[in-house]
DNA sequence: ATCCCGAGGG
DNA sequence: CCCTCTGGAT
């Protein structure tokens, strides 16, 4: 795929998608941060199903750490993971008052030092909270763009790097939004929504009804 | 490569 | 019933 036939298919989903914003519920960093840790292997609704309760009655990484694991258990219970993410979460919150006066750092090494915080995560904070333009490839950036043809790649970070050097820099702060929100509803694993999708003529999968 | 883990979609 | 869901750590 050339790069005009790239920067035609950027400027389509910029101009089919709403503002730029995450799915997840939160108002703080912080939350956030608790938020996307807990979105691993489960839906953005089961999250917030979860975390609106949680963060109503603790708020902040003090309240989670003084909750501890069993207690921030019984409120993600519903998620797959739930045990691992407790953990994590209790953790991590921890550590966020130790080392970084309860703020969340802006700083990849120190986002990736926490438990439960990788590559993907760290990239969402950095983008959503501090505006860096970076792309964190989940599972949907990571399937649009190999089957698209758009940055196609063998694992995630062959995808990230090349979708880096693929975004036009106008672009650049916003793309991962506008990437996943493409990704979920109309791109989506079993049954792509082709008919609704506003760069179906560029795309490489088009005819097929299957990977 | 495998485990952690449960809910909901198709 | 099988698969997927905004992964990360071992």
């Amino acid at each position: 795929m050339n790069n005009s036939k790239r920067a035609e298919i950027f400027a389509r989903l910029a101009a089919s998608n709403p503002a730029p914003t995450t799915e997840l519920d939160y108002k703080t960093p912080y939350q956030l941060l608790v938020a996307v840790v807990l979105s691993a292997q489960a839906t953005d609704k089961g999250v917030n199903r979860a975390t609106r309760p949680l963060f109503r009655a603790h708020p902040t990484p003090e309240s989670i750490v003084a909750l501890g694991i069993e207690g921030l258990e019984e409120y993600i219970q519903s998620i797959g993971l739930y045990r691992t993410k407790a953990r994590n979460v209790v953790e991590l919150s921890r550590l966020l008052l130790e080392r970084h006066g309860g703020e969340v750092p802006h700083d990849r090494e120190a986002l990736e030092a926490l438990p439960g915080v990788g590559r993907k995560t760290a990239n969402v904070i950095l983008n959503t909270v501090f505006g860096e333009p970076t792309i964190a490839v989940d599972t949907h950036i990571f399937r649009l763009a190999n089957r698209t043809g758009l940055a196609p790649g063998k694992d995630v970070r062959e995808v990230e790097d090349r979708l880096n050097k693929v975004v036009p820099a106008e672009y650049k702060v916003n793309a991962h939004h506008w990437l996943i929100l493409h990704g979920r509803y109309i791109c989506k694993a079993r049954t792509p929504d082709c008919p609704r999708c506003v760069i179906v003529d560029l795309c490489e999968f088009k005819d097929k009804t299957r990977e």
